[in-house]
DNA sequence: CTGTTAGCGCTTTCAC
DNA sequence: GTGAAAGCGCTAACAG
């Protein structure tokens, strides 16, 4: 009827005492140090083993004494998905310094390669790991690389970049959120037949042009009815998305599906809501986009959006920080924990 | 550009030179027990505050010595839901470890009131917390209320018993559930019109009540074309549910949706299909149900099931130890990260 | 290659 | 009321 989850609280020198060794060999052993013979090591590991010994982390942490410093690379500008990673991050200060962690954000132009990469190269050898929203270049892989070769660990945030050798991404399987809008857009259209539109920031971002491929995956295969139109650049600007999906819609009639890749999401309710003005009598184009902020929240409520793919911001702040603490002190990350998951957000499940 | 997020690493003995007090009244003042003078508290927190400090929850957890036990009280029988938190918590045995934390698994009849509150009253006295799959009924409300006097910290997990004095409750906004489902309902079953089925475990479950008020809420309000049948009560169970809901299918014949509160979705399935078979040319019932577990997740893949409302089990086990962890550290807890959040998860975004 | 030892920053007696 | 001091279980520097 009960059954207990822990080893005994076993301790390093219960373990050097039974293995015949002091205290320092077994530490030695448990953290692949080297000066120790092969056959006291393996010595060591038996009697680790046998009793399934965890040292305790608080007496390690305290023991070692030093803080940790790590940094945020974050774009430059107003974003406000980034913002609210960045606040939740500030909300977890005093969880941080209960730890004697510190973490530093730094801005910079995250769509510039060159101006990444150089700032990248800035941070080797003051902190003890870097999270960073990259940009899928050469230059930015081996900026990344030569962090991870200094020593320091690297989490890619929010945007991968797959061919560098960081040591863990943070953030959702972009091709899946494509493919989850789309069967979205289909579902909801119901029995309608028509067109459907897109419209991105830049086919060049790499999260971008993923979830277009995931979209247009799904919709050759499930929703034969609707048939995507060739994809609109935003720019992520409000102004530039508005007037592309305007004109747009002024020269298709029958668009019943909208994709809202990225940001810029002001200006495609816009040319939307100026739109359904005009064909008062129709059914409302299905719209569906990414991400909750203050602005999607107020559209699902409207009924103006559907539903809004979404990374949980405040999990992929919270990720990040865990994942490289677990780095920086070697232990094991909890993948199912720190995994990112594609929510489907709308009206009734808004968090 | 780089902006800090922490507060320099003083220490309690920075604390106690700066008020002019030893390390032993920094302590007592940090953690409001008795024996000092009023304003010598005055000055010492001032100190602390001035300070911004945060002792080193490495330090404490280690001078403190004593390992917590906690114990998680869930059904017995086999539901799968409920296995699934078993098995998360299973994997984090070496982290509880590592901090010298045991979680004890009591099995009970958490459906006979009288039995839940005799196994919960067993508890009392030997854990440091209890987390608890409880029942609302007065006699249920009065053992958790007894466990809470005697100083055990107390959560509630996946179902709630809001009118006791619980220190928490981890599990998610069952309204808001059944108003995701009613919109999912609706909103697959497009423009169509015609009856909506039920199935429920039972009414009396404050988690299957409160779902299906949310649901009626969604469909009256929202669908005026779909029309709510009374509900079934499967009890959970797979037979019975296949039974009611084959003979409500034959004797309506436009039934457009369908929504499992509860288990039993093998049988549901069943159900559904049988029909199928028998009335090939028509469209398919929305079917939208809960939790994503080996059976949904194949009837999702199959297209069988349209939508699963999901609360992430993993998320809730480690929720629940860490809510149980800060209670008995008196640390903060932090709502954001232990809030669980209502997943809509289709074919595409299974986790 | 292996052992000894001095802390890390708190908590907790036990004296004063 | 308040303070002094002995650890908690590790790590790291130094000795051997």
């Amino acid at each position: 009827m009960a059954e207990t989850l822990t080893a005994t609280a076993l301790t390093l020198k219960d373990i050097a005492r039974e293995a015949g060794v002091s205290l320092a060999t077994v530490d030695r052993v448990l953290h692949n140090r080297p000066g120790v013979r092969p056959d006291t090591v393996r010595r060591v590991q038996a009697a680790i083993e046998r009793n399934a010994f965890q040292p305790h982390v608080a007496a390690a942490e305290l023991a070692r004494g030093r803080a940790r410093r790590f940094a945020f690379m974050m774009p430059s500008g107003p974003n406000p998905f980034m913002q609210q990673i960045e606040a939740y991050l500030g909300e977890m200060s005093a969880w941080l310094s209960a730890r004697r962690l510190s973490v530093e954000m730094v801005a910079t132009d995250v769509f510039d390669p060159s101006v990444l990469a150089a700032s990248l190269e800035t941070l080797s050898g003051d902190y003890d790991g870097v999270a960073v929203v990259a940009l899928d270049h050469p230059g930015v892989r081996a900026a990344i690389n030569d962090l991870v070769d200094a020593g320091t660990k690297v989490v890619t945030l929010v945007s991968d970049v797959p061919s560098s050798r960081r040591h863990h991404y943070v953030g959702i399987d972009n091709i899946a959120a494509g493919r989850t809008a789309g069967a979205l857009v289909g579902r909801l259209a119901g029995q309608r037949s028509g067109k459907v539109a897109i419209v991105a920031g830049s086919q060049g971002l790499r999260d971008h042009a993923e979830r277009i491929f995931g979209f247009n995956q799904v919709m050759a295969s499930e929703f034969p009815a609707l048939s995507v139109l060739p994809v609109l650049e935003g720019r992520d600007e409000d102004d530039r998305s508005e007037q592309v999906l305007a004109r747009l819609l002024g020269k298709h009639t029958d668009i019943v599906g909208l994709y809202n890749v990225g940001a810029g999401t002001q200006g495609v309710a816009k040319a939307l809501s100026d739109k359904a003005l005009s064909d008062a009598g129709r059914d409302k184009v299905v719209f569906v986009g990414h991400d909750v902020t203050v602005l999607t929240r107020r559209l699902l409520l409207q009924g103006v959006m559907d539903a809004a793919i979404s990374q949980n911001p405040g999990h992929e702040a919270r990720a990040a920080v865990r994942v490289l603490l677990a780095l920086a002190r070697g232990e094991p990350i909890l993948r199912e924990q720190e995994k990112i998951r594609i929510d489907i957000v709308m009206r009734d499940n808004l968090p």
